[in-house]
DNA sequence: CTGTTAGCGCTTTCAT
DNA sequence: ATGAAAGCGCTAACAG
């Protein structure tokens, strides 16, 4: 591979001048075989080849300065060494790469300096688009992005009056089925919920959830919700276990699947049993549910369907098919029993 | 926000030509508190306020053209779904931050053609420098890379004869420590591998350094390694699993942390009892083996230290400070007994 | 159908 | 100490 060969390098060769070669490069054949530029069927297959030859790669920072599309789309996230936050990564990737495009990710870390610094250096990079799981006091932002126009689809939390769709978990139903599922298989009404003081949607909406359906199955003065910070998760929810272990509480639901996992740290290294002396359901997705036994029942989001919607309504909003507007489309939990059919082998098997 | 603000804008703002602008913006007080250009002071700290204060960002995409440095590198790495990237994309990303730089992060799936494909995109973006876990057969776009004197670290894996400097886990060492943990805490001599048929040198590093430990312990009669496909981990290792049970195997030693946990989930799902029926050592890090009861004793990667090293490396060679040449540098794996303080303490208890 | 040309924002040489 | 101006490669009016 030689120098770089430009645009003019083809003209030469072919003897055209560089806006043919330009109409010609950039002509997708646009749906029914319509070109955009009328260029001589001979003069466009003889260009193609040339380009061909010798190897010719558009120059993206070129594209890029006159304000055309990047072909790179950002993702800005809480924090890519979550596996949570990975395996969507991972899609986004790949449903990226099958377009052409290239995934920036920048993780936040809830911090909302970070978002800033994030999105504004994506934007310098004149990403044709985000993907943004906003995080609390994250909406200046979110303007900032949409009213310089830019395709913007939010995932995970709520922010209201952005002009960009969102898809979120139906997170009320989530603890709605946790806690049922407790109340119903087992009778439990010492019901307790950690969650973190993080003031996002995802965890105010599943704090709701369980405060409302504690408050339905008349369990109301049974509710507790206790929080923990994000950044002390390990140690703070071991603080909090031994009272909650001593009130007589008999089963545990979470906002996050980073929680379930500490507590369940905590309580196995304070010497309880878990689904015995307490029950726990676990929310979201981890390895850690199907290897514990006995194995955790869970509340997995549809991360394949979450992702597909997101990158979809995206792609939409960037090719001009859909209008860069608010709207909302909720998905639903699954409930899991990792190696079980049914909800009822759970019940008779533990 | 307004719209992009420019260096033009600022030019305007404090009344002064772009060029002074574009001075100042570059000039970092090259070592020894000199400046490349010679600027009036107070202008100097003016339009850095005013630069401050209207939100100005580089476009990098004017950048790129000039051919500057774009303040992007690109870390190529197998599957940022994987935790174990993750965490390493984590860090990654996070001192790239600190210096102002952006991460580029691409999944090759263990895949060649992925590789190339995201390693030319990559380079048509301009990265200042890469970060690469190389995969199979990756030789050529190894090449590809230095060839053009683009910065580049290798980590993870060993691929000799490239120009670049390579950051790896001693592999062998890692066996060695497991394999001897066993034999000397309990006397265990029938103990497995299992591994992928992937051949890169971390995998291929830690087979060998299992069977020179297992030979020079005097098992080597009993030594045997089993090979599953990295697409299709966790059905393959359940398949071998009832003839590894049934053959007498007292414990199990793993290539990664993938296979670690797959078959954990494989003994767990046949009813054996793990550190009981079976004793395995995990390799790498993993929420799993904290969390599982009795809890498992593992050998972690220093993913600080490699991150730290790579980075640095990498930084080093960009800034001309290094050269772009071939070095190796070892680091060490840490033998972990979660919960406890010695492995006396998990020799006693289990 | 094809060519000319004006920038996109920035760096950098050469004047002043 | 500061400014003017020439491009980097490409796209898209606007003219033929």
């Amino acid at each position: 591979m030689e120098r770089k060969v430009t645009i003019k390098d083809i003209a030469k060769e072919a003897g055209v001048s560089v806006s043919l070669v330009s109409f010609v490069m950039n002509d997708s054949p646009d749906k029914e075989g319509r070109y955009r530029y009328r260029v001589n069927q001979q003069t466009r297959e003889r260009i193609k080849g040339i380009a061909e030859r010798m190897g010719y790669m558009p120059n993206t920072f070129a594209r890029g300065l006159r304000g055309g599309p990047t072909l790179v789309v950002g993702a800005v996230l809480p924090d890519i060494s979550n596996p949570f936050y990975g395996e969507i990564s991972r899609r986004l990737e790949g449903m990226c790469a099958e377009r052409g495009y290239t995934l920036l990710i920048g993780s936040t870390d809830e911090n909302v300096e970070n978002m800033k610094r994030i999105v504004n250096s994506f934007m310098s990079k004149m990403v044709d688009g985000f993907i943004i799981v906003p995080c609390e006091g994250g909406e200046s932002v979110l303007e900032d992005v949409t009213s310089r126009k830019i395709p913007c689809v939010i995932i995970d939390r709520r922010v209201e009056g952005i002009p960009a769709p969102r898809i979120l978990l139906d997170n009320k139903a989530v603890m709605r089925d946790a806690v049922s599922l407790l109340y119903r298989a087992k009778g439990i009404r010492e019901i307790e919920m950690i969650s973190y003081s993080l003031r996002v949607t995802s965890i105010m909406e599943r704090e709701e959830g369980y405060l409302e359906v504690m408050k339905n199955l008349g369990l109301g003065s049974f509710a507790k919700v206790h929080r923990v910070d994000f950044h002390d998760t390990q140690s703070q929810t071991m603080d909090i276990m031994p009272s909650i272990i001593q009130r007589g509480t008999k089963a545990l639901v979470f906002a996050t699947n980073s929680l379930t996992i500490s507590a369940i740290k905590a309580l196995t290294s304070l010497g309880a049993t878990i689904q015995k002396d307490i029950f726990i359901v676990g929310t979201d997705n981890s390895d850690v549910y199907d290897i514990f036994r006995p194995a955790i029942p869970h509340i997995e989001q549809p991360l394949q369907e979450i992702c597909e919607k997101a990158m979809g309504s995206l792609f939409s909003i960037m090719d001009g098919t859909a209008p860069q507007e608010e709207s909302e489309e909720l998905v639903k939990g699954v409930m899991v029993f990792p190696g079980m059919k049914t909800e009822e082998s759970l019940i008779n098997d533990s």
